[in-house]
DNA sequence: TATACGATCACCT
DNA sequence: GGTGATCGTATAC
């Protein structure tokens, strides 16, 4: 088991998008391997893509303009952190947001961490997931190909014809970015979103 | 300095 | 299927 390298992510943000589809995302908590294979995801870029934190470059969007491999965390709604990876080289900003995984390992603690809620809801959504593997803004900005915390394991590939792409969710306002299917999803049983 | 809003979730009906 | 929670961030003043 090894941290997926930078090259990985290294290259155009739809095909990370897809190949992290199958992947093994570890959170190394207080001494605990809690992990999951990655469910569902969206692509998200930057200058021509509005629906992207890094449409325009903020003080928050900066790391997407950064080196690839690195994890953007941000905080939503009040009360939400979502995960997301940078992709691309340096200067060229995207990133994937990890929306949904299959609890592995740890899943007492996934539990203990998400009290009352039951097994098929601990981490399938990117609020969820974060709580479950105690993902903060403290993470912001870690080297997810060398840290000992949280990172990436390379799984069994996930085959083209098992993927299945939707728009994303809660993208508003701009028509084009509404209608790119950056979604994907795997197993195609997986939630829809309707 | 002030304000509007969001890459969400849980709980209600 | 609808709505309230709750606050960092961006943008306007």
């Amino acid at each position: 088991m090894t941290h997926l390298p930078r090259s990985f992510f290294q290259r155009d943000t739809l095909a990370v998008a897809r190949a992290l589809l199958g992947q093994r995302l570890v959170r190394v908590f207080e001494g605990e391997r809690l992990s999951g294979l990655i469910c569902e995801v969206e692509a998200y870029r930057g200058a021509d893509d509005r629906a992207s934190h890094a449409y325009r470059r903020t003080p928050r969007s900066a790391i997407m303009y950064g080196p690839p491999g690195h994890a953007y965390v941000y905080f939503i709604y009040g009360m939400y952190f979502c995960l997301n990876a940078v992709t691309e080289a340096a200067e060229r900003p995207g990133a994937v947001l990890i929306r949904a995984i299959l609890p592995q390992e740890g899943l007492p603690i996934l539990c203990d961490r998400r009290p009352g809620i039951p097994d098929r809801h601990l981490t399938d959504g990117p609020g969820k997931l974060c709580q479950a593997l105690g993902v903060t803004l403290a993470l912001n900005g870690v080297d997810l190909t060398t840290s000992a915390e949280l990172f990436i394991e390379a799984a069994e590939p996930i085959p083209a014809d098992e993927i299945v792409a939707t728009p994303r969710v809660g993208v508003r306002g701009d028509e084009a970015a509404r209608r790119r299917p950056w979604r994907f999803l795997w197993p195609p049983i997986a939630d829809t979103g309707t």
